[in-house]
DNA sequence: TTGTATGCGTTATCAG
DNA sequence: CTGATAACGCATACAA
């Protein structure tokens, strides 16, 4: 009497051969695509799963595929709205092809990073994305080694293992100096973060090396981490001086809202009549018309897309070199003076 | 001849053993907390692993111990302040009891909501969180006698085998009301959503019950998705017209925001002199400068925390009745005329 | 403490 | 097309 109700157990196909007076065999086939099982075998099969309320074990069948389906996507601050735009996309798509995403949330720091990438091994996941944070070399060796596919994203570090992804930082920071000296700013600061993430020094550097070629110089702050608060204050220590830029260059859009907040709140400056903003990611409060931010678009679409193909690539294919650049698209709103 | 470097696959305990030159169970015994293994046999495995790049197979494990330590955390609208604030510490907090967080976003339909309760299954998650949309019941009724919990938040048919986790949306829509009658405000409007879920509809009816019962009427307003542009729409729409409200609550942030900018940019209003304004969740960007806005906390962490009480449970206790409701408190900031 | 043997739920192989 | 059987990687009862 397998079939009562009370089973405080998950169903097998086991009980659900026995039920429907066929092979364990069967049951395997009728859930499994491409396999050959005759209508009635596999209607009979349906009900009785259906009554029990059977689900294949995908962790059991994973013992023999090697590949649990699962992709593990790891990165800190999940709830900052890049992120979590990014984390929108991937598992939306990873359902599509049928896989599913294992979100591990580390607090950043390089041992719990460490950890989060062991987690990956345990669970055998077929693929592991790396939002941020800069996970030990080694361990990364470990996961390519066991046929993982390992991607990182807007890391400078390439290693030979993993597929790389990155965005041309220092040729959206060149372009965004250009819209600000077009617009006829001299004075100009870079807003960035203490967080020291690659590719929020690329966009400084980059920002930098291409005033230092017009002669202009560039003020740098960095008050926090990348966040709203940051920003404000730095825009608190950046408009207090004498002569107070002209322009900002915000390394993120949050520190870009924030600064205009402290622009406009705690100075009365208006923008960008009185200094012009620019920042980066293109997040959706950018978008809203308490700051209609000029901006740079992360193409996160075309990224997601781009690691779903390399999902489902054959395991061992080194077709390309493992790196794939993106390039930030301007997105004009209201914040810089139109030239 | 396993041992060798080319494996392009996971390392199993059994060549752990065999390097180690103890027995398989050996390997076993050294990562099972609570098992007996003396301290010389446990280095050796320790070194014969750490060299191999072992790492035990958590799906194998669950085959045993029927519990794999996935939870799944169902929703749509990842991407959502409120939803990523969530995300971010159901899976902070999962982490730390050495748990994983599988992520399944659904489109919000149904059918989409029913194939991301199958995958809970297919993945023998020892629990399930729903954030948001209405699973099958029948579906809930598998998964609970299969042994699985499952959490279901801020849905309001209570079936018996899920814990349930509300808010009291009524008591906080009648308090939201109470602060805009003390501000001096007689003609009312809610802005809501399309979305129709219940917390939405709660926050709206309690809303109109208590103005109703102060004689007063109130506009009701929805234009789309629970979203900044639906707000801004709904400002369109409800400030437009000859006498315009003098005060609306924003059953979501998201549409005060939208509302405020629709209020400022578009018919040159001043908040909170000519029109308060009052949202719910309290995202972060509530508390930026350009909105300031007076609105609803939902505890996120509270409830966070009482679901990782709920998980640590054993598996049978029915100690309480299986619903758990929080309250929202009222963040005091500028979009409400001081009383 | 250690090793041996068994079973967990599934799929692949192979013989019918 | 179907059924029996052998893996898969692991934990545990049992015997040593």
């Amino acid at each position: 009497m397998s079939g009562t109700r009370t089973a405080r157990s998950f169903v097998s196909a086991q009980q659900v051969a026995e039920l429907a007076g066929v092979s364990r065999s069967a049951v395997s086939r009728t859930f499994t695509d491409g396999a050959s099982v005759s209508e009635t075998t596999r209607q009979k099969v349906m009900k009785a799963a259906d009554s029990l309320g059977y689900h294949v074990n995908h962790l059991a069948r994973s013992l023999i595929n090697e590949d649990s389906g699962i992709v593990c996507i790891i990165g800190a601050e999940i709830n900052t709205p890049y992120q979590a735009r990014m984390l929108d996309a991937l598992t939306r798509r990873l359902q599509a092809i049928s896989r599913v995403g294992m979100v591990i949330n580390t607090a950043g720091d390089s041992s719990s990073v460490e950890l989060a990438l062991r987690q990956t091994l345990n669970y055998r996941a077929g693929a592991t994305i790396v939002l941020s944070g800069a996970p030990p070399a080694n361990l990364i060796k470990t996961c390519v080694a066991s046929g993982q596919k390992v991607i990182l994203i807007n890391r400078d570090d390439h290693l030979d293992g993993p597929k790389n992804i990155t965005l041309d930082n220092t040729a959206a920071a060149r372009e965004a100096f250009l819209m600000l000296q077009r617009a006829g700013c001299e004075r100009l600061a870079v807003v960035s973060s203490l967080a020291g993430t690659p590719s929020l020094v690329a966009r400084t550097k980059g920002f930098q090396a291409a005033a230092a070629e017009a002669g202009l110089k560039v003020t740098v702050t960095a008050t926090g981490p990348t966040s709203y608060a940051s920003g404000f204050e730095a825009g608190r220590v950046l408009l207090s001086g004498s002569d107070r830029p002209q322009a900002a260059f915000c390394v993120t859009d949050l520190l870009a809202c924030g600064f205009m907040d402290a622009a406009r709140f705690e100075f009365g400056l208006s923008v960008p009549q009185e200094i012009c903003v620019i920042g980066f990611d293109d997040i959706e409060q950018a978008g809203w018309a308490s700051y209609n931010l000029t901006t740079f678009k992360q193409p996160i679409d075309q990224i997601a897309d781009h690691i779903m193909r390399l999902l489902a690539e054959p395991g061992d294919s080194a077709s390309d070199d493992g790196t794939a650049c993106f390039q930030a698209v301007p997105v004009w709103r209201r914040s810089v003076r139109p030239r």
